[in-house]
DNA sequence: ATGATTATTCAATAACTATTGAACAATAGC
DNA sequence: GCTATTGTTCAATAGTTATTGAATAATCAT
């Protein structure tokens, strides 16, 4: 992945609203949902929603569809897995030995954390 | 890891000078780089590149000390594995199987990809 | 002390992002 | 065809973030 394109969504994930949007794709994954149920969960103006939603869209993080009249959007987990890599990847290149020991010491469980990047050929 | 923590790291890996001073920092662990070296290797007027250090340091994603004239920056390594892990957990919650199944058919090599997220105990 | 080096803060401006209501387009049901 | 429903686009405004040069502070070497 490019750090163009990392960048991009990360700047979806920065939002407030855009993160939760997201959130609630991936929970209604596979389905996704359309832009009214959105709207209704979280409260927040259809305006509004089209707006975050377009850049969501945009950065490839969800996908939509037209549905008769309302427009379904779901989540692209994928690129989300693809967005993780990444970081794992900055993280451990050139610094494998470190990683593990930070993984070591790190408060978080290990079925959380990215596993054997100390382990990848270089 | 809390959502309004999370934005404010995306918010931090969501601009390009940012993305790379950080990638800078994490390659350079665990010495990290002094201020004026960073500038100089990412060719980033200092005055800009305090402010953007400054978002970094705030959001916890690097530290800075003090020495002498210098002030050196080092990456946080284990919050960048925690935000890892919050990315990873959005994915899974509520839908283990179906981050398995895109794992599986994901081109990113499994070595750099969060594991067992689908054997988590709920 | 003086001058050179390193880095931050400040102030001004530029650029971008978010939010909202009103207008618009497309579809579905009668 | 009409009307209600669903969503998007538009325009106006508000708010936030980025960038830069000039001024400032702190340290080091002589």
């Amino acid at each position: 992945m490019e750090a163009k394109t990392a960048a991009t969504i990360f700047e979806v994930l920065a939002s407030e609203p855009r993160l939760s949007i997201f959130r609630l794709l991936v929970k209604y994954a596979p389905d996704g949902l359309v832009a009214g149920e959105i709207a209704r969960m979280l409260d927040i103006p259809k305006t509004n929603l089209s707006f975050h939603l377009k850049t969501i869209v945009h950065s490839g993080l969800a996908s939509m569809e037209r549905e008769g009249r309302n427009t379904r959007y779901k989540a692209n987990i994928p690129l989300m897995l693809e967005t993780v890599a990444y970081l794992t990847t900055e993280c451990c290149s050139g610094n494998p030995e470190l990683c593990l020991s930070f993984r070591a010491e790190s408060g978080v469980a290990p079925e959380f954390l990215p596993s054997r990047c100390e382990d990848r050929k270089p």
